[in-house]
DNA sequence: CATCCACCGGAAATGTTGGGAC
DNA sequence: GTCCCAACATTTCCGGTGGATG
C-alpha cells in the first residue's frame, strides 16, 4: 500500500513542463541561444538547483536545424568515452571501440561541418577531474566555423576553473550563468508541486513539507526522500513520518549516488562514516578503508587511487573537504561527511 | 636555520582490457 | 589463436607545502 498516485513526477529524471523561479537564467540560455552563433555557456550552481533540468527542457525546446547531444560526464569521463557518446549521437549508429581517439575526432569533425550542433556536458567536474580539459581544448580548436555550441554544467566552479587551461577558456569564451541555492520557501513551492501532482489528496501534511523543505537546499534529496517516504507508508506523511524515514532515506540517496561507481567508493563511503569525531585526516580514513577491504576480501587501492576516489566523493556532495599545505596539520585533507545528508 | 609533520598530486611506470589484422 | 596497439586503471615515485619545534 503506498501513497503514490502517479510515479512520473517524483523520479529524478521527470522534467517539468514549467521550471519554478528559475525565470532569469531560463531567459539567460534562450537568448544566448537566439544568436546568429551558437554560444558556449558555463552553467554552474550548488547541486540540486535545476542546472540539468534547464539544459533538458532548453533542449528540447530547440530550433529544428540545431541537433542536440547530452553527454553525462560522470559515465563519459575520458576524451575518449565522450566522443564516442558524441559519435553516437552524432550518427545515430553505435560506435564500435576499435577507433583510436584521433580517428574518432576525424569522423566527427566531418559531421559537424554542415549541420549546427550544440553539445551539453553534464557533471562537467568529473570528466575535468579525470581527464584534465583535453575535449575541451579539441572541441574549442575544431570550432572554425563557429557552428558548434558547448553547455558546460558544473558544480564546483572554482575548481572547474582552475581545471580548464586559459588558452582553452579564452578560446571557449563561455557565457556564464549561475543558479543560486533555493530557499527553503522555493523548496517548498518545488516539492508541493510535485506532490500535488503525484500523491493522493490529503496524504501529505502542510507541516511535513515545511519540515522537510527547511531541512534540504537540494531539490534532488528532496525530492527522493518524499518519494521513498511515500512508497513505504499508507498512512499520511506527518512532520514525524519524514524524520523517521530520513535516515535510511538518506542512505539510499547516497546508495544510489554510487551506485555507477566501483565497489571501492561505496567501501570507502563506508570508512568515511565510521568515525565519531569529524573532520578526520586523509590518513586515518586510508586505515580505516584498508580495515573495511579486509574484511569484505577486497584487494584495497592504493592511498594515491584513493585520494582520486576522496575527489570523486567530493564531487557528489556526499562529503566535504578542507585541504591544508602545511602549517601544524601538514599538508593534508581534512574529511567529513556532508551536512545535508545527516 | 634545519627538520619535521602527513599527506598532496603531477608524472612516469606498470597492469589490464578488448578490438583489429593476420 | 596470437600478436599488436590504444585506452584505461592503478601503482610507483617523488618533489612539494609552511608553520611549529628544537
Amino acid at each position: 500500500m503506498s501513497l503514490v498516485d502517479n510515479q512520473r513526477p517524483l523520479q529524478p529524471e521527470y522534467v517539468p513542463g514549467s521550471i519554478t523561479d528559475r525565470e532569469s537564467e531560463r531567459k539567460a540560455l534562450k537568448q544566448a541561444l537566439n544568436s546568429i552563433h551558437l554560444p558556449n555557456i558555463l552553467l554552474h550552481g550548488p547541486r540540486g538547483t535545476g542546472k540539468t533540468l534547464l539544459t533538458r527542457q532548453l533542449i528540447t525546446q530547440l530550433e529544428d536545424d540545431i541537433q542536440h547531444h547530452y553527454i553525462d560526464c560522470i559515465h563519459h569521463n575520458t576524451e575518449h568515452k565522450a566522443l564516442r557518446k558524441l559519435h553516437t549521437s552524432i550518427t545515430g549508429e553505435d560506435t564500435p571501440q576499435g577507433f583510436h581517439t584521433s580517428k574518432l575526432q576525424r569522423k566527427i569533425e566531418k559531421q559537424l561541418k554542415h549541420v549546427r550542433h550544440l553539445i551539453v556536458l553534464d557533471e562537467a567536474d568529473f570528466l575535468l577531474q579525470n581527464n584534465g580539459n583535453s575535449l575541451l581544448y579539441y572541441l574549442s580548436r575544431i570550432n572554425k566555423p563557429a557552428n558548434l555550441g558547448i553547455i558546460i554544467v558544473s558544480a564546483h566552479t572554482a575548481s572547474l576553473q582552475s581545471q580548464i587551461d586559459e588558452r582553452t577558456y579564452s578560446t571557449l569564451q563561455p557565457r556564464r550563468i549561475g543558479t543560486e541555492p533555493y530557499t527553503s520557501e522555493q523548496v517548498y513551492q518545488i516539492l508541493s508541486e510535485r506532490a500535488r501532482q503525484s500523491l493522493e489528496p490529503t496524504s501529505l501534511h502542510h507541516e511535513a513539507l515545511t519540515y522537510l523543505a527547511s531541512a534540504t537546499e537540494n531539490t534532488k534529496l528532496g525530492l527522493h526522500w518524499l518519494r521513498h517516504t511515500a512508497q513505504n507508508t499508507s498512512q499520511p506523511i506527518s512532520e514525524e513520518t519524514l524524520k523517521q524515514t530520513q535516515k535510511q532515506a538518506h542512505h539510499r540517496f547516497t546508495e544510489r549516488t554510487l551506485s555507477h561507481h566501483t565497489d571501492h567508493h561505496r567501501t570507502l563511503y563506508k570508512a568515511i562514516q565510521d568515525f565519531d569525531d569529524y573532520p578526520v585526516n586523509s590518513g586515518q580514513i586510508y586505515t580505516t578503508y584498508r580495515e573495511h577491504c579486509r574484511k569484505r576480501d577486497l584487494k584495497p587501492l592504493s592511498n594515491r587511487r584513493i585520494s582520486d576516489y576522496i575527489q570523486h566523493l567530493k564531487l557528489h556532495g556526499l562529503i566535504e573537504t578542507k585541504t591544508y599545505y602545511g602549517g601544524k596539520h601538514g599538508k593534508t585533507t581534512q574529511i567529513q561527511p556532508s551536512s545535508l545528508l545527516q
